[in-house]
DNA sequence: TTGTATGCGTTATCAG
DNA sequence: CTGATAACGCATACAA
């Protein structure tokens, strides 16, 4: 393994050259700049994170806390968030939080002490929280905001666009030739369940179908029970839909069982869509039609973001906001509706 | 933040001494302990991992390597690690491996050069393999093998009974007064698939019901359409069974929307019997009643049996297996057979 | 049974 | 713009 030492006497430079280049300082000529790096590359040089740990108290790690530890949301991402370290020769740290409990500026201290981070990955529902983004703003932590309600003056946020993908997952039904198409609603209390509706009320308003009414929007709470009863009520209705678009893949689930319950069989007589693209999304059968959340580019961006440590671009790189682009996953619980109807 | 010096001051001993205490090891005198100790405590004094790491080229963290990112029993896993590791005061670093590609040696051999960790919990399929094990050991790695095939001398293990909570979760059903009982077994090439058929055969058996035949037991294989299929045809025939258990959450939720097609009512008409205990165990209505693994006791013994470095304690507690009780998880899902059957 | 001294690979201070 | 040298907190050879 080589050490800067190494690295120095390779290109003639003390070692403290060495670690300007390392860090992106500026006073250092190019020329001996440009003499460090390819030193570096011909040794295959790694900086030792203990080392730097020890002398600046800072791990170069990437920390992650994360609230709900049984969320598909949450097992997904901590995925992504792992491979996008790799990726970039980073760790991740993972912590869990206590929503429930109090004291959230405690507990995230305890775990910036605790694990020497220098960068944080804020995820739901803390990254929406004013004192936690004060803190950081304090302490000079590096930190994103992954999918948070709106974006903070000062720290990068990184998110995909729900109004957009629930009214593309609306259209693809109505390019299928859907009129009445029910929506099983979110939680009230999750941002993103208020956006997925708006999505599909504008793509319905812009056929000119008009507003839906109370018969076609429906609450399911995220809650696979809520959605199941509320989608066996509306597919009774004799004025049922011939599709269902769920705010999530659970949900959607839920009216897979609602229709089978019925006799209605999918997708000839229901066309079924969701959103999130869970694991049993593709267990299943026929699988669900859905919204793929980009965990893996977020993930990648976020960890991008983070370890853009080059001074000179700091300044005017000042990145609020990316918005990463989502996929709709087309699969088989979607399809024109019979001529019957 | 105290340091190894803050202690020593205190106690009035070299750090040496404190070094000594804190690692376990012998030639300290119980008394100059036992005030190492106090001052330890009376400083909070952590150790410096950094610091640590550097010195001897080794992290206190626990690595693990797993294979399918996507796999609910590795989700959960990982959780339950990161738990137990936060408990103990250490970190987890996860890595990912890739089981299709050859040359497992060289992985395991990358991850560890890269992340320095001192120990190691081999989760299934790499558990299993010789070269790996071999690999560790001439390594000098502590490792632990999570639920492995058989043991290995040398390598502790760590497992749960898949057998006994089989046959328990089959004796539930014939306590309530089944009779014919289905099972929808697992992919032949997992352990676990055998060792579940095996249990609920048993339970069978040891009821004076005979050796279930090909009607009762059919192949699932992991699978959800399968399983999905297999369960329709099973519960179409005129002697069909009152219940069924299969070897996976996944295959009982295909028998579950089986059922639905066919119009029985689940508890009613047909109980279902899962194993896992997945999210979606607890999400759909009724419901399942399932075999929950020990994910956060099997963790936490594994942490301890890698931590523990006692010295003295490491001769004597020669420990080869761990095998950490289950749970079965009753639910909506089961109830006794109608009388008319 | 206990202590002293040295070095691990960085970053930071201050002097050139 | 560049370099010599002192820390950072711990483990360990070697002394006592």
């Amino acid at each position: 393994m080589a050490t800067i030492i190494d690295v120095a006497k390779k290109a003639g430079v003390s070692i403290k050259t060495v670690s300007r280049v390392m860090n992106n300082e500026s006073n250092v000529r190019d020329e001996t700049r440009r003499r460090v790096r390819k030193a570096m590359a011909e040794l295959e040089y790694n900086p030792s994170d203990a080392a730097r740990q020890m002398r600046s108290g800072k791990s170069r790690a990437i920390g992650m806390l994360y609230g709900d530890p049984s969320s598909g949301y949450q097992t997904r991402l901590n995925h992504a968030m792992m491979q996008a370290c790799l990726n970039a020769g980073r760790y991740l740290v993972v912590g869990l939080f206590d929503v429930a409990a109090g004291d959230w500026k405690g507990q995230l201290e305890a775990f910036l002490n605790r694990t020497k981070v220098e960068s944080l990955v804020m995820v739901p529902p803390m990254c929406d929280s004013s004192i936690l983004q004060e803190f950081i703003l304090e302490r000079g932590i590096k930190g994103i905001l992954l999918s948070p309600s709106r974006s903070v003056p000062g720290i990068p946020a990184v998110s995909m666009d729900d109004k957009k993908a629930a009214r593309e997952m609306t259209q693809h039904l109505l390019d299928l030739g859907h009129k009445r198409i029910g929506h099983l609603t979110g939680h009230p209390d999750h941002i993103a369940s208020f956006l997925r509706k708006q999505g599909y009320e504008e793509a319905m308003v812009s056929r000119g179908l008009g507003r839906p009414d109370e018969s076609l929007v429906v609450q399911g709470g995220f809650d696979f029970r809520m959605a199941l009863s509320n989608a066996e009520k509306m597919l009774s209705a004799d004025d049922r839909p011939t599709a269902i678009f769920a705010a999530s893949d659970d949900m959607a689930v839920a009216a897979y069982m609602a229709a089978g319950k019925l006799g209605l069989s999918v997708p000839e007589e229901l066309s079924i869509a969701g959103f999130d693209d869970v694991p049993i999304a593709q267990t299943i059968w026929p699988a669900l039609s859905t919204v793929a959340q980009p965990f893996a580019e977020m993930a990648e961006e976020s960890v991008r973001i983070l370890t853009e440590n080059d001074r000179a671009t700091q300044a005017s790189n000042h990145v609020e906001l990316v918005v990463v682009p989502h996929k709709i996953v087309v699969r088989g619980t979607c399809a024109p509706p019979l001529l019957a109807q």
